[in-house]
RNA sequence: GGGGUGUUAGCUCAGUUGGUUAGAGCGCCGGCCUGUCACGUCGGAGGUCGCGAGUUCAAGUCUCGUACAUCCCGCCA
């Protein structure tokens, strides 16, 4: 085995670097064998590591009897070390779709250090295998090329991301993992305290508390990329652990960090290839919310929300007009090139409609062949109708969907419908697109519970022509919050935080809590920023969402070495597992 | 918590109106093969149709329940 490892150590070469200048050199090569071909007296095999692969040439004339019994017997992912000779292919024999296709390597030796058992699934690009059957045996998955590019492309942007962080004055300051649940926000994962009996941890939902007590500590510049854990149901871009790039700055403004993020992005960008043109568009939230029906619009294409309630105030329509009436409004989009559809696959989207809270979903078709079809044409009026056809902009194979509602809904409806119908129609998304949303609310009304609830979370300042009176209209108050928005994705958000206790407390106070629940749950904030917290404000970067998008998935599982499935579970450890009697004794707990 | 889709060979899937012995491609095993690169070719093995009930003379197929996966709504300060 010591044999072994020093002859480990003297690789000379990968597989997939060689090249036709490499031409005769003698070379030692490890990796997984790949595809065989056997020709009876003759054996190709491809030889794979991180870096690509390399045909081996088994030639009897060439190795001993016994290298070539074990080429023939060589099995997916084995794992061999090939010596030879590195030479030219034969003209008619070059292969082009292949990096090092120019050679081969005529192998001398061959030796088997791992023999491997069928794999259950093929290690290629593409595969169609279910997710649970990859994760099961996730370390096959990563062998395959994509895979390991996906970890690749996320080691480059972490790379260069603390670069740049570095560059401009960042402290990288590790926060605690074993932290204090907070009665604000998403659902902790706890952890029982052995010395405490009855006493938990909660595992960070984001380092939020700890980097604004770094602020307190004069670190001035903090970042970490930090593992975050939040007990909530999974999405395709949720995971219940998943990774931040937080940061936070102090003596500084909205604009200061919008600028310091947009240099670090055009660097990270830069880091994979690509150009991002800075400063980033900056739109208010209103404006999103009116022209897109969500605060992280896709603005790679346009099929704009329009507001036509003013159109339909006193239409025969009744829907559109006891709405318009009652204080809700009338919204409508433009699906350019779906004028032709049946009246079938239309009426399938009020499915997608009602998804999103929608009681129906209005339509008007307009037809290449100059036909409108509409089940509510009839009861609008010539001059509302042409109003309708003005503000729109139709013409024909123009197809109008409407949402009929309070403005959170039709917004909400309109917006899936959006996105549904760029897909549908295959409207071209290409590139990135990012942009700034501003001007954030600091609170909106959770109807369930009764009671207000931060947009961002309650440690964002509040707006200077707001913060004297926030608590006579709190839905009016604005926050210095703004979110750093790529391809219709949150990839990231921040905000000036609070630095005046009394302010702090008072924001606390409109969320419902009590002056006790503020000691208890705040009380440490509240002290810190009266013991001369300077102004401070920061941001958070989704890591895994931004290389997903980087990478071009649609899943930040394909950029999470060991990601979860649905249900919270790993399904190749076996996470979550039951724990013994004597564990859970140790805890002071008792399973109901 | 709710809705959609799915679960058949190691993998990806097909399986008609409920009808006799459940198929294909790839993979796997064996034979042949000295220029392939998704090698070819000949042969072979491989199935508790997710699980549990029910209807029926008969269930992969119909009904109910359930588990898991996946997408979405709620949720995610």
């Amino acid at each position: 085995m010591a044999d072994l490892i020093n002859e480990y150590s003297m690789h000379t070469a990968t597989c997939g670097q060689l090249r036709a200048a490499d031409d005769g050199r003698e070379v030692t090569l490890t990796g997984w064998a790949w595809h065989n071909r056997d020709h009876g007296g003759l054996i190709f095999i491809d030889l794979r590591d991180r870096t690509g692969y390399t045909q081996i040439v088994v030639d009897p004339d060439c190795v001993n009897a016994d290298d070539f019994a074990k080429a023939e017997h060589v099995g997916r992912e084995d794992v061999l070390m090939v010596e030879g000779r590195v030479r030219l292919r034969a003209e008619d024999a070059v292969n082009p779709d292949m990096a090092t296709g120019q050679i081969e390597v005529l192998a001398s030796s061959i030796q088997v250090l791992n023999k491997s058992v069928t794999p259950p699934f093929a290690i290629e690009d593409g595969i169609e295998t279910d997710e649970t059957t990859r994760m099961k045996w996730r370390y096959l998955d990563l062998r395959r090329p994509e895979m390991y590019a996906n970890l690749y492309l996320r080691h480059t942007v972490m790379q260069a991301l603390r670069r740049a962080l570095d560059e401009r004055g960042f402290l990288e300051v590790e926060t605690p993992i074993l932290a204090n649940s907070t009665p604000e926000g998403a659902r902790d994962y706890i952890v029982p305290s052995r010395p405490n009996p009855g006493k938990f941890y909660a595992l960070p939902q984001s380092p939020q508390q700890f980097k604004q007590m770094l602020m307190a500590g004069g670190i001035e510049r903090y970042f970490q990329i930090a593992r975050c854990f939040r007990d909530e149901d999974l999405r395709a871009d949720r995971q219940p652990e998943f990774t931040q790039v937080d940061i936070e700055m102090s003596f500084v403004t909205e604009d200061d960090v919008m600028t310091m993020m947009e240099g670090v992005l055009h660097e990270v960008f830069a880091a994979v290839g690509l150009d991002l043109p800075i400063p980033l568009q900056r739109m208010p939230y209103a404006e999103a919310m009116d022209k897109y029906g969500c605060d992280r619009p896709d603005i790679r294409f346009d099929m704009l929300l329009h507001d036509i309630t003013d159109i339909v105030r006193d239409t025969g329509f009744k829907v559109f007009a006891s709405v318009a009436q009652a204080g809700g409004v009338v919204k409508a989009i433009n699906a350019k090139g779906a004028g032709d559809w049946s009246r079938g696959d239309v009426e399938k989207l009020a499915s997608i409609a009602e998804a999103n809270g929608a009681k129906g979903m209005a339509w008007v078709a307009f037809t290449t062949s100059g036909e409108e079809k509409s089940p509510i044409k009839k009861f609008f009026t010539d001059e509302e109708w042409a109003a309708l056809k003005a503000e729109m902009d139709v013409e024909p194979g123009d197809l109008l969907l409407f949402a009929a509602d309070e403005p959170a809904v039709a917004n909400a409806v309109l917006s899936a419908l959006r996105l549904h119908m760029a897909d549908a129609l295959n409207i071209p998304r290409e590139g990135h697109a990012l942009l700034w949303v501003v001007d954030f609310p600091m609170f909106k009304y959770d109807e369930d519970e009764k009671k207000y609830a931060a947009e961002h979370h309650p440690f964002s300042k509040i707006c200077d022509g707001d913060v004297d009176s926030f608590e006579d209209d709190p839905l009016a108050a604005g926050s210095y919050a703004y979110d750093v928005v790529m391809d219709g994705y949150e990839m990231g958000g921040g905000s000036i935080r609070i630095h005046d206790p009394e302010e702090q407390r008072r924001v606390l106070r409109v969320l419902g809590l009590t002056d006790e629940d503020i000691d208890a749950k705040f009380g440490h904030i509240i002290q810190a920023l009266s013991l001369g917290t300077p102004p401070h404000g920061g941001i958070a970067l989704g890591l895994d969402r931004l290389v997903m998008l980087l990478a071009g998935k649609d899943s930040i599982r394909d950029v999470i070495a060991f990601p979860k499935t649905s249900s919270a579970a790993d399904p190749m450890t076996g996470a979550p597992s039951e724990v013994t009697a004597r564990q859970l004794k140790e805890v002071d707990l008792r399973l109901l």
